[in-house]
DNA sequence: TTCTTATGCATAAGGAAATTATGTATATTT
DNA sequence: AAATATACATAATTTCCTTATGCATAAGAA
């Protein structure tokens, strides 16, 4: 991830997510996505990115199908039923984070 | 922090937005807003903590003033001019990440 | 009265997870 | 022809956290 310094440790949760939402998608494709959907914001770096995706198969979350695209090699990872279930787990813990986060900056004169 | 695996990397911003809330807090008053904050979500250790106090002091952005109460140590920190500055920069910068974060968690089904 | 918990600081060892720097290869755009 | 985009991968390094440990006083519980 580029241009951030921040993030750290939410990028296997990221991944579960969108792959929960796609169906299964590509190393590629997901650096893009995170792109789009965060307007630039999050850059995912490959080195992170790959590791990434190669210890989540590893712990049997996610798994892979090779194919070739005009030419180039693609992996596309999907969730396993394990990674379903630990998808929504991630989910929500990352949800109570991003809470958490919200009430540390939240000016004071805020109402709650 | 405890119990969390995400988080990483915003502990300095979060100790800048406190300072410049409360104007001067001490260690262990840290920990315990943000606890309180937070609903014990977001609980800092110790070892996290003061070697991040003692970086930022190191870089201009705190000071440091010593004062005994009941007989036991606090250093209260409070923000430099240059301190105040650094806060609104990387308070805009966590924002911008927790909005980035949102984005990514967002259920597909959800109206934008 | 002794043990535990709370308050308050600090640092060293270790690990997790990122960044940065490379590397390979094909396709497309300038 | 050169640069950029697509597509994977890994090694070296750095950053930042956790865990463990240490010291010390005060307060509360057993």
């Amino acid at each position: 991830m580029k241009n951030s310094k921040l993030y750290k440790g939410s990028l296997n949760t990221i991944i579960l997510k969108l792959l929960d939402e796609k169906g299964k998608m590509y190393g590629y494709e997901i650096t893009q996505k995170v792109k789009e959907l965060t307007r630039g914001g999050v850059k995912i770096t490959e080195g992170a990115l790959y590791p990434a995706l190669h210890k989540l198969e590893a712990e049997g979350l996610l798994e892979v199908e090779v194919a070739m695209v005009d030419n180039r090699l693609r992996k596309y990872y999907k969730l396993t039923t394990q990674g379903e279930k630990e998808t929504i787990n991630r989910l929500a813990e990352l949800e109570d984070f991003i809470r958490s986060m919200q009430q540390l900056v939240k000016p004071k004169w805020e109402i709650n």
